[in-house]
RNA sequence: CGGGGCGUAGCGCAGUCUGGUAGCGCACCUGGUUUGGGACCAGGGGGUCGGUGGUUCGAAUCCACUCGCCCCGACCA
């Protein structure tokens, strides 16, 4: 992409309403725009960013055999009526009329929903188990929208539900998720820590809440000192007893406020850190909660009727952006880990108009542009400090930097976001030398 | 919802107390000089001062109502 071409309205000073650094960051990196009191407007880099988180849960939640499903954003109120919901949940669910007057509502959660699809469309034991996801917008009518769109009331969520015959079939559905969500969030380039947690509304007895540690986060937890340098196993088999493998991670004590004690912290004070955390994802066993009120039994192994186990598993996306901004960035700006970064290499040249300059950037951005790298070409007519200074806050991870005094040497510069590393890359064979730092 | 604050150009603000031709910096447009870390000179465009009603010869400024946004507290991915 031409960077002259690009929607990308950077700004040089910072927003006043923006309080917290990711905040800061996604307004004046030109990720999102304000549209009104906690909903946004995400705009072309943004959009990039949430694609890219996205693709990398979806890959995830696929490989534990999770089936990818969309539901509807607007949803009827009679689901809710037979949960017993519609009266439970409070203000903060948007409801509305539709044109004859029927009550509708904006999701702000699916159980209902998936629950209704499971069954009219699940006959038998036989069909177990099944865990459909999806990653789609929810609204919820928060008491106070805050920090951008860490707490927005609309936002993008990864959501998925599982079924299962018996309660130890579901317990293995949940340890699924809670594996999967551990390779997402360091795929992703985060240190969360699962934690056990409360329930709230959507209700349930078995619940754990994914934290990354941070100044700004909203949610005070309680863990061992350890869980911080803990890492997780590389290889996974879904199939496999994962049991030990969760065990590993919840051996350890680690709990959000609401399920903290002070006895808790007088038994082992001396290993247990307090801190300040972002809630990136939250996973729930609720068995028949949702299946008995509204009806979803199949056909048991015996042939009587049976309700299935459920559980559901959230994950912030759109929250994601903020968090994994409040992670890594610097005075200068966002500095993207490359996995999720709009783009992975920045194209600067420095003197625009000096014939020989612009002839080896044009034919450099085609080449790796067909190379499958993403590129963010810089061609504008811009002195050479608004050019950096934008990458910066923009946080390609990579810069690559041509001008007439390199072309003479017959070298480029490949500068690291994250490092501030120069490396002078041959110009005679650019793409082989390029590869030994970035891959497509 | 309680408490506090703010709405004036795309962004950041002054002007409001004490009514009298709507300003500044950045950004934007044109021309020129510049060009390896946010250049300089000259010229220029852009505003129903959040909205409605009132007071007044006259309202960004005073009064009433209203809408929106932000911050602090109790809810949540």
């Amino acid at each position: 992409m031409r960077l002259s071409r690009a929607f990308i309205p950077t700004l040089k000073e910072n927003p006043v309403d923006a309080k917290i650094v990711s905040h800061r960051l996604m307004l004046r990196a030109g990720l999102i725009r304000q549209h009104a009191a906690g909903i946004y407007n995400w705009l072309p880099i943004g959009t990039e960013v949430l694609k890219n988180i996205s693709s990398i849960v979806r890959e995830e939640q696929d490989s534990t055999g999770a089936q990818e499903i969309i539901m509807p954003t607007v949803q009827s109120a009679e689901l809710w009526k037979e949960s017993g919901r519609y009266n439970d949940y409070g203000p903060e669910m948007l409801r509305i009329q539709d044109r004859q007057d029927r009550d509708m509502l904006y999701g702000p959660t699916h159980e209902e929903v998936v629950t209704d699809i499971f069954r009219n469309n699940i006959r038998s034991y036989k069909d177990l188990p099944i865990n459909l996801y999806q990653i789609h917008w929810k609204f919820r009518d928060e008491i106070r929208p805050r920090f951008g769109v860490m707490r927005g009331r609309e936002f993008l969520m990864k959501d998925a539900y599982s079924f299962d015959l018996t309660y130890d079939d579901a317990c293995h559905s949940y340890n699924k998720m809670f594996i999967s969500y551990l390779r997402i969030f360091k795929r992703l380039g985060l240190k969360a820590i699962p934690m056990i947690a409360d329930s709230g509304p959507i209700g349930g007895s078995l619940s754990h809440e994914f934290i990354v540690m941070a100044a700004t986060g909203e949610s005070k937890v309680y863990c061992d000192r350890e869980l911080l340098s803990k890492e997780i196993e590389p290889h996974i088999d879904y199939d496999s007893n994962l049991q030990d493998a969760v065990d590993d991670w919840t051996k350890y004590y680690a709990v959000t406020e609401d399920k903290y004690s002070s006895e808790d912290s007088n038994i082992k004070s001396k290993d247990i850190i307090s801190a300040n955390g972002i809630e990136v994802g939250h996973i729930f066993h609720f068995g028949h909660k949702y299946s008995k009120p509204l009806n979803a039994s199949i056909k048991g192994t015996n042939g009587k009727d049976i309700f299935p186990f459920m559980g559901s598993y959230g994950i912030g996306v759109s929250r994601l952006v903020a968090a994994i901004i409040e992670a890594n960035n610097d005075e200068k700006g966002i500095i993207w880990p490359e996995i999720v970064a709009p783009y992975k290499i920045g194209l600067i040249s420095l003197k625009v108009g000096d014939l020989e300059v612009d002839n080896l950037v044009e034919s450099l951005y085609q080449k790796i542009n067909s190379k499958g790298y993403s590129v963010l070409y810089d061609d504008r007519e811009e002195r050479a400090g608004v050019k950096f200074s934008d990458m910066d806050l923009i946080g390609i991870p990579w810069q690559i930097i041509i001008g007439p005094k390199g072309i003479k040497e017959g070298y480029l510069e490949l500068k690291s976001r994250k490092t501030n590393q120069l490396f002078q890359v041959r110009l005679d064979n650019i793409e082989q030398s390029l590869l030994q730092y970035v891959s497509p």
